[in-house]
DNA sequence: CTCTTTTGACCCCGC
DNA sequence: AGCGGGGTCAAAAGA
């Protein structure tokens, strides 16, 4: 039962190859979601994907952001299980730039970023994944 | 041309 | 100190 030494054995290598292209992200992730409408938790700022990888260890999937400031040390980890709509957002750090608000980048206040925390919150229901839209 | 996203490899941290 | 797993970076393609 070996499973990995290096890359964990599948990592993202495993591409979408069903036949037919996905013309977004969202595409992909519903694909990971088991054909689920998954949609991107807008927090308001804006994040760049630097890294995703599934964690065998919880069987989730993992996708690492990070902010597109240089000067922000704030990063975002998103996991979500394979046929579950409901993901898992972490958010580590805080901004130093301020304006979670969708003003279209953010100018300068500081302070409301940090309202984030480090907790860990649950998108679509933790534990109760019972969406009105659905 | 620049920015963003995707995948594999490598490095670092934790045990 | 070594191994495993997680996390990060880098290169290429697409928009």
């Amino acid at each position: 039962p070996l499973i990995c030494s290096k890359s964990l054995g599948n990592e993202g290598g495993e591409r979408g190859h069903h036949g037919d292209e996905e013309e977004q992200q969202q595409g992909a992730w519903a694909e990971a979601a088991g054909g689920q409408p998954l949609v991107m938790p807008e927090d308001g700022y804006q994040w760049k994907k630097y890294g995703q990888k599934f964690i065998k260890n919880i069987q989730k999937i993992r996708s690492y952001f990070r902010c597109r400031d240089k000067r922000c040390g704030a990063k975002k980890k998103v996991e979500w299980q394979p046929g579950d709509p409901n993901l898992r957002v972490v958010y580590d750090g805080a901004h130093q730039h301020g304006s979670p608000s969708s003003n279209g980048g953010g100018q300068d206040a500081d302070g409301a970023a940090n309202r984030y925390d480090l907790s860990t919150q649950y998108f679509g229901g933790a534990g109760a994944p019972t969406p009105q839209t659905q």
